[in-house]
DNA sequence: AACAACCTGTGCAATAATGCACAGCATGAA
DNA sequence: TTCATGCTGTGCATTATTGCACAGGTTGTT
């Protein structure tokens, strides 16, 4: 008899997920068009309208969010047993160069051990850098980057937000007085004016006394009691030499992205590697993210 | 990021089930080639060998067990969903026409009450005849047969197998008396001869009274006493009337087939009205094949 | 040994699905 | 009111998938 194909279901769990179809799109790294007609296909199938539309744009039916809801179940299943299966036996190996910035590097090499031991065929070379600004063709397969802004010649998805509260030392609130004002005390700022508009808002006669161009430098020029700075939770909220004292700005953050070539993707050891990692950053979101610090302070006024 | 194609865990959920290619291949109603095709997609995008050859035949590694249990749940939520939203909303209307005989319709009768209550806008034409030989093509949506070998026009499935044991009434047994061997009492044969060569292996002098050429003409000379008779389980067995007493021989048996026109497979109200039957007479397949007698007799020798 | 009936694998033509490019609609900001 | 940015729908060319036909292997029966 014939059946309803089951790969619409993984489109209209996307759907369901991103809330259209362009979102969806985006999401499956396939074009509009597809998920619209996969769509259309799904309901003919079926006999039923899986969306109305509303003000030009869809939204599910009774049946279609009961069926949303089932494929999002049948995801979490498909990707365990996904997970499970790849690359089980033997067969996974060869080598995955990996760029990554290395304050991310520190913070993932828990998981690139875990990786590992479970696929001891693979032979990892990570190239840590700076900020590594050009994507030489072919010099990495898997690439790690912040940004809002990922290149259009990768693929792949933002796995997670670096959000950015501003931290101190209880050194340098110790030496400042735990009552002077975020203005009076000297900042550290990223060099590459990241946060300037930020400061230009709200803290415009700022004394900056330093810039530093990468995250680590940024990191430890903070920890050094040089000053006040931006950094990333990730890593920094389970420093016991941090505390936070400002909460992020919502619209200066970078996304954590997740990238490859498009030619790349269906290797299995690229495939296995990323989805790996993106579980493994998944996981962990509330962390990266900042919510779940360790110290909560008082957070100081502007 | 590339996902599995999740489709291709529908057909290794057959290869699972049927044991080969080609008899997934046939389950699904698709090709053999398709289906190794597809398994070897599936395998390089999961980097995971899911079958090892053995003289010829594909086997599950660990691996293929593994996913193919999970496609077999997967199944039963998707057959599930689909079932519960499937011409769920006014949408699903039109006619059915249903070519059945009249033993198995009266048989049905109810589901087909309980299908025409969930989808009111569809109108049931039933023609219900005798076995019914050629199937003038279009004159039915729909077919329910009786058969060993379907007609290769069509397409659908066997959902249940007629069982065939020997059937008396009580009034007979006690007028030929309790330990009367079989051989002497009269015997109704079916008038297709179908049972013939059964008669001939184990009661070869059988006094034969009576030939019907129709399901129901033979119940209905059976429970009027004139003799004893092969009968299907199907409708016979819940019958007070009827008394077992001798087993069905599973080499004389008959498919019970589900069948449409290829071309009207994918219509919505056609597959609702198949996969419904499909999983009503599944979830009788028991009764239907005659596991669930009613009454248990003592089995006579031959 | 020969044959029948099952199995899987693959080249090539036919068919189906997808992406691209375009069109039109709705909404929010300036 | 105008414009930008999102959305969905669709014709046509391109790409991917499928079916057909064939080949070869294994097993069981005669």
């Amino acid at each position: 008899m014939h059946s309803m194909n089951w790969d619409d279901l993984r489109i209209l769990r996307a759907v369901g997920h991103a809330g259209s179809y362009s979102g969806a799109a985006r999401q499956l790294e396939i074009t509009h068009s597809t998920v619209s007609r996969r769509m259309r296909a799904l309901e003919a199938s079926l006999g039923v309208a899986l969306f109305e539309q509303v003000s030009g744009s869809l939204v599910l039916t009774a049946a279609g969010e009961d069926l949303a809801v089932t494929s999002s179940r049948l995801g979490e299943e498909v990707d365990a047993a996904e997970l499970r299966v790849m690359g089980r036996d033997a067969e996974l190996k060869g080598s995955i160069k990996l760029s990554i910035v290395d304050a991310t590097a520190r913070n993932l090499m828990p998981s690139f051990e875990r990786f590992l031991t479970l696929y001891p065929g693979i032979e990892l070379e990570i190239e840590v850098g700076p900020n590594l600004t050009s994507l030489p063709r072919r010099e990495a397969d898997v690439i790690v980057r912040a940004t809002n802004s990922p290149p259009e010649i990768l693929v792949g998805r933002k796995v997670a937000t670096h959000n950015f509260p501003v931290y101190a030392t209880p050194a340098l609130l110790e030496k400042m007085g735990q009552e002077t004002p975020l203005a009076d005390f000297p900042w550290v700022l990223w060099g590459n004016g990241m946060m300037d508009t930020w400061m230009d808002r709200y803290v415009p006669q700022a004394r900056v006394v330093c810039r530093a161009n990468t995250a680590s430098a940024m990191v430890e020029a903070v920890r050094a009691g040089i000053g006040l700075g931006h950094l990333s939770c990730y890593g920094v909220d389970t420093d016991p030499d941090f505390v936070r004292i400002y909460p992020a700005d919502e619209n200066f953050n970078l996304g954590i992205w997740l990238l490859t070539h498009p030619d790349l993707r269906k290797t299995a050891r690229i495939r296995t590697f990323m989805k790996f990692l993106d579980a493994e950053m998944t996981a962990q979101r509330d962390t990266i993210e900042g919510r779940a610090p360790t110290r909560i302070e008082k957070y100081k006024d502007l």
